[in-house]
DNA sequence: GATGAATGAGCATTCATTCAT
DNA sequence: CATGAATGAATGCTCATTCAT
């Protein structure tokens, strides 16, 4: 018990240092975030930073993996929602413009905090992941494609056609988030999905 | 005659560093290339350095600004030798497929150099580059959506489906870059071009 | 009899902190050795290590006190084990090497812990185990010299000339011990000795 | 003529360092001396310092390797003002002395400042003078033997013959220096000198 | 145009030690 | 006796930038 409320104490406390990490490195980016500012954002002691986490790249490395992780899973998540190829392809785009709406931070870190630095130190694991992922997309993928539903590619590819267009819109949103409105997202949503199902469908007829 | 000599020397010397500076930056990042080390690899002092340049990061912005111009020129160049819509389109799909084939480093250094820093030093110069950029591919969009060649849409798409998935595909071909093929990209080209052009034509049937 | 038991493990412990951090200030020095690494070796925590120990030096004193105690013993020892002079005298210094051969550490330990820090926390000590081992040495000699076996000098001169050759010889064999073989420092014995005893031993016929 | 200028003024720095670094190291060891004390003491700022030195210990270095061959130096040469085997040994004793007591300080620090750190810096360096030294000395002594004025001895021990009466005399006179007089070192002299003698000359009749 | 000595604010990190449980 | 989370003063060092020559 005494364990329990230690162990659940230590576990705050941890949090409480990635938290106030997120909200500096969005604002200000790894780089320019110092530890005396997330000491004093998370209200713990040098010594407590370090007896919690080895280094400040190693806060923003976890960030970053539990983040990206937190977007794969809930983005299989909506893809196994559906066993049908248009509704599963269409559902995802629509699940990522969701997402980037309502975590445009995340977002931003996402694309941002790539500092070599950072970058090194969550490689190995995000490596992992994205080969999870695509794994996983992949499979989903080549079932549809087993039963005629999308077009046979090359793998690099269905994710270039599938998230592209989507990707690239709320790349640029992003870019100029704070002249620009959220309901651009949601506008968005039916065009970039069609696309999607569009770009990926098998094609009845080979074109002339 | 001497003024000339000196003057090509010196812009020379600002060459030199700025190369120095662009490989730094590339392999390690600009934040963690120190001028000691650009000063090393150019051949020119602290003096030298300041005397040509204001800080580090009006290198890493002149950089970014250069090499975005760089882009943004040649594909308007190969935009405009085109009248007709779809060969325009995807023949500007093709030339980024081959711009960062040669010049995969550049590509990189122009997604992953986004420190805040350096973001803020380019951002005005980077923002008045893209509005031109956008206005002219907007223009020419804009005449073939007149002649109904192209369909209509809110702008902020046309680059969404236009680039989406290219980009999409080069930037992960980028991330793992070191274990892939240049020829990936010439191989990707017509599907990549050919699904640009679906993308954005102009629906003579109206879908239902 | 459970405090027996307790009190045994607990001297347990106390004995394999004093063991861990030996090798590690052997293999480091004091300043470069963590109390981290003393805990990690020992398997001690930190409470345990601070309900044992008052302090980091404190370990480093009492090892230090400890094998000058165990040294200065065995030395006494062994010259009280002899009346004559002669052999007492080169007994002593035969046992000096021997005891560096068969224990280089700890007297490498001896000669190099010396920062300034560990020295103050053991000098009053050793300041005292020095003057009882200088006074009994001192008796054994002065006797010798009542007895007209050994010469009359003054008192500093006396172990410089006794074990000053051999100490000398020692130090550098252990600077050097890596590339060096322990045969060498028996090999030296007789020499070593003899020349202990001609240097105290009486002189008969007063030099010219 | 202005390089000169400036070159000097920079020499000047760098001794004002050393000097400052030197007493400070005497006075509380390498370990306990911060790199801020120095600061104060010599009037250098940090970068000043690092533009001169690459770090704290290589100052410990510089100063142990120089104290070493400024030692080594001038012991080398009272040797070489002596063909006289006595003559020569027995100087070279008494200038160890004097040398000790007009330099108990750097005294103290070539034997105290062997913290693993500066040790390992200055390590190769140091090796290299000691061989080089031990070389000359060497040579001398052959010499000497050759003309049967020296014993024949194996090599390392005619150091400890030759010094270690006066060397164990004044590191036992330097550990307690504060309550202890210069005078006793010239009044050891004569002897300490005298038994180096008798330690190395040439037995003429082998004793039974 | 070039040089390099000097500057000093700023930073991540270390580590012995305390203390509540 | 043991545990380990918390503390925070202290430290060595980096590095962009200035400026006298």
């Amino acid at each position: 018990m005494e364990n329990g409320v230690r162990a659940r104490a230590s576990r705050a406390r941890q949090q409480t240092i990635l938290q106030a990490a997120l909200h500096l490195f969005l604002e200000k980016g790894f780089g320019a975030t110092t530890l005396d500012q997330i000491l004093e954002c998370s209200g713990a002691s040098v010594g407590s930073f370090y007896h919690h986490f080895q280094s400040k790249v190693e806060v923003a490395a976890a960030l970053y993996l539990e983040t990206l992780e937190s977007y794969q899973i809930a983005f299989l998540k909506e893809l196994h929602r559906h066993r049908d190829a248009r509704s599963g392809i269409e559902h995802t785009v629509r699940h990522h413009l969701n997402w980037i709406a309502r975590n445009p931070e995340l977002a931003t870190y996402l694309t941002h905090c790539r500092e070599p630095e950072v970058a090194e130190a969550s490689e190995a694991r995000a490596q992992e992941l994205n080969r999870l992922f695509f794994a996983q997309t992949g499979a989903w993928i080549a079932k549809q494609v087993q039963a005629s539903k999308v077009r046979r590619l090359s793998p690099p590819l269905y994710h270039a056609l599938w998230m592209g267009p989507a990707d690239e819109f709320t790349r640029l949103w992003l870019l100029e988030r704070s002249t620009r409105d959220v309901k651009e997202l949601s506008k968005a949503e039916d065009l970039l999905a069609k696309t999607a199902w569009e770009n990926l469908r098998a094609r009845p007829i080979p074109r002339i």
